[in-house]
DNA sequence: CTCCAATCTTGTCGATGTCTAGATGCTGCG
DNA sequence: CGCAGCATCTAGACATCGACAAGATTGGAG
């Protein structure tokens, strides 16, 4: 759908916005390949050297797009934590919302973590900015959880990692197909989404109870 | 591996080989974007069309690498295990090889699971089974973890799922960049690394130790 | 109202994936 | 030994893409 602004002859007017609106459906429908600047043009219904005024390069494009997507990530574990005090509570929170946003934008994941993949070139500083934002929600919930006596006393660094790499792992098992091809696993994302979070839960807590002496979740 | 055939004439005599190696060597140095078949075949010294004679797709050849990296992997796991008995240095050896393997290969990492993010196409059933047959290797260990009490005793495979993505995600994380542009992380691979593995095995056995009775662990 | 700069268009170049037709030479059969 | 079939390789062509250059258009500052 074509954005609500009345066709303008020569200037869109909004041309950055159409396009950016057109290369996620793109996206959508036919992974990264299917994006290519001079299509986004072609559906927004301009020349096809148009986006060049907006985007320098394809990756530019793609770099906003990544913008959005960490922006939306961020939006959607902010709205998951809400005012939740509890430590697990949190953790779980996070860790859902990062899976599902997985689950249902996939072609966001596949934008975000791009990097390497496909480009070489280096990220702006603003997209490494917002993506350490969104990691740092979840360095502050580890960081709760241990407070709380509800995760190992360790380095909140090591820990955080650890959690983002079981949430990031996951999502993106699903996301790149491995597990949606496994009979084992085909059917049973929420099934398996949560043993995973409850399991990071319940050993960490238990880790607690044992080496930690103090503060204990009511859990 | 008879890999020496002199023939240069016309017909070049083991050209699918030369084909899949030029085009390692095109992925290492450039990404996945740097890999064309007119390339691939310059670099040989055939024509443009020659590949097609191989590969029916660019596709078919990024499935011949992933097949490749796939037995590298079950490869470098099957090593690593080597005659270890203990499950809980199984469980570490195998997960650091799956790290170790896509951090000193990063490229095959790209190839092994370019799935949804390039091609939409399915990938063949041989790509899919070697893929399971390398899970079954950790599969396995979790399995063997469980029976020596060193694990919890809930579904073997969310167990192993949760391993896969812990290890998976940690890889990927590092592979695709985030971890390597993030200053708190960035220089202490091995540190995070083991850091990450040793937290499992005590957050398994901590929980095997609460709920679950029966035999033990050496550790 | 004028004029400038941002925006958009047309035109072009080199590169790529893929298809078709034709050239070449290995190999098996007589 | 010779020859024919067939897999292999080459040459050419087409559509598409990213990117650049030069010209057309227009909104808005002065």
């Amino acid at each position: 759908m074509p954005t609500s602004r009345p066709k303008r002859s020569y200037h869109h007017g909004d041309l950055r916005r159409a396009l950016v609106d057109a290369a996620w459906q793109l996206v959508r429908d036919g992974g990264l390949q299917a994006l290519s600047l001079r299509e986004v043009a072609r559906v927004v219904g301009v020349s096809h050297a148009a986006p060049y005024h907006h985007f320098p390069t394809r990756g530019a494009l793609l770099d906003a797009l990544a913008e959005q997507a960490f922006t939306g990530l961020e939006h959607a574990q902010r709205v998951a934590l809400g005012d939740l005090t509890d430590g697990p509570q949190m953790l779980y929170a996070i860790g859902r919302a990062y899976i599902d946003f997985a689950r249902e934008h996939p072609e966001q994941v596949l934008v975000m973590f791009r990097a390497r993949a496909e480009d070489e070139g280096a990220s702006p500083a603003s997209l490494i900015e917002i993506g350490e934002r969104a990691f740092a929600q979840l360095f502050d919930v580890v960081s709760t959880c241990q407070q709380q006596g509800a995760a190992p006393q360790g380095d909140t660094h090591e820990l955080a990692l650890a959690q983002w790499s079981l949430v990031h792992g996951f999502a993106k098992l699903w996301v790149e197909g491995p597990l949606t091809v496994m009979p084992s696993y085909a059917n049973s994302f929420e099934r398996l989404r949560d043993a995973l979070l409850h399991g990071v839960r319940e050993g960490w807590s238990a880790q607690a109870r044992q080496t930690g002496a103090g503060v204990r979740s009511e859990n």
